[in-house]
DNA sequence: CTTGAAAGTGAACGATATTCAAGGTTGACT
DNA sequence: AGTCAACCTTGAATATCGTTCACTTTCAAG
């Protein structure tokens, strides 16, 4: 069963469609989801964008529930890259985790998307959890061992964290709070994670290294 | 239009049978959609545990998710008003806010209603929001004058901490999390208020007093 | 007792996520 | 090249509600 010569240097023409197919429905779902919120998206409307038949999106997610998750993880996926690539000259655990933070709440306040994805707030926590986590808990822990941050549970910390990002980020976007108030919102969750006031307020008022652009999922003109 | 009689120290029948259907209501779709979850519970089937026609719920409320916040919002009332009175006798703002904090971890921990209606997240904080927001806003403005708290704003605060809140019971039921971690996560959102982890710790860790019995909403035995 | 307005009813409607039977496409194997 | 089984795609059909509405019942004021 060890063919020596071409197990997969080229994927098969079906393999390739369906990587296509796939992005494209997240790419659909993506641009009809921020502009009508998952809710009133229609997998019809979705399809059709993506150019396939109604049944096809289900070879390839079980549910629009499925759907809605991998856009966002998509998403989340791709802000976590880029701070991590802006993060990349840093050294302070506490301040790259900082910058995370600021990143992810003024990146939630400005980019369209996210207006009506945070209708769902649960799943866009629960994406946010999983794809950024890795990079969050992996700070907490270190900044922990390096004194920066208080000893405990980093999962618990980031479970915390990213639901209160999400509310926060709704309560701009309904015009409940203003958007100059995520900076506090940044220091109070550095106090959660272990920070005192004094350090939290000097990590986030220190200047901020350019993001990476994110890389294109909607197109701007369609058509 | 001053009757000198009776204004009304009998409000009238029809009054009065309104406003036990509206409860008859609240209770059921309570009951249905902390068995089901919210999306799964069927209006007619709240109609029906409710012992009216279909339609007539939309005399009430008018749509399913209005219900579901009248719902949640009967709940954290009741809490906020056994937890404002099992705290009566202390002095310390901070203490009761502690008290606040540990009081809604526990209880959504361990009352089962909360399980399937956290699977709506947004609505959930929403009302945790609205209906405890009062009482933990006061306690932080004033522990604020009292030095205990940061300076800061308390809306901007309780926003975060009721996600988290929220967020962490999610995790819990989904087993993401043990229970035992609660008291960690109060701690942590005390330093999100602007304690010093030592003086969380302290306030976390004293005894507590027994909240009043809850209001009761659902019919252990239906029939 | 009459009467008009408000409340109650449940069958019918419309929308839409999901399924499925039928018909293509692919590429490994002769 | 030809065959074929496995897998993909399709879009019409299905099932499931939330919500509406034309109609009936109830009520209390006159």
């Amino acid at each position: 069963m060890n063919d020596e010569k071409a197990v997969s240097p080229k994927e098969g023409r079906v393999a390739r469609r369906q990587r296509r197919n796939r992005a494209a429905l997240i790419r659909a779902a993506s641009d009809v989801m921020s502009l009508k919120g998952i809710d009133a998206a229609t997998m019809l409307e979705i399809a059709e964008r993506a150019d396939m038949g109604a049944g096809t999106v289900y070879n390839y997610f079980r549910s629009k529930e499925d759907l809605a998750v991998a856009v966002l993880e998509e998403i989340m996926q791709d802000l976590a890259l880029r701070v991590e690539t802006a993060a990349r000259s840093f050294r302070d655990p506490a301040h790259i985790y900082a910058l995370t933070l600021l990143t992810v709440l003024d990146t939630a306040a400005t980019d369209p998307r996210w207006k009506q994805l945070l209708g769902r707030s649960g799943i866009v926590a629960d994406a946010m959890y999983r794809r950024i986590g890795p990079l969050a808990k992996d700070l907490l822990a270190n900044g922990a061992s390096a004194g920066r941050f208080a000893k405990g549970d980093p999962s618990l910390c980031w479970t915390l964290t990213t639901h209160a990002i999400v509310g926060i980020c709704l309560a701009v976007y309904r015009g409940e709070t203003s958007a100059e108030s995520l900076p506090e919102a940044a220091i109070r969750l550095l106090c959660l994670a272990g920070l005192t006031p004094e350090e939290a307020r000097d990590l986030v008022t220190r200047p901020r290294p350019d993001l990476p652009p994110m890389r294109v999922l909607s197109e701007a003109h369609p058509g």
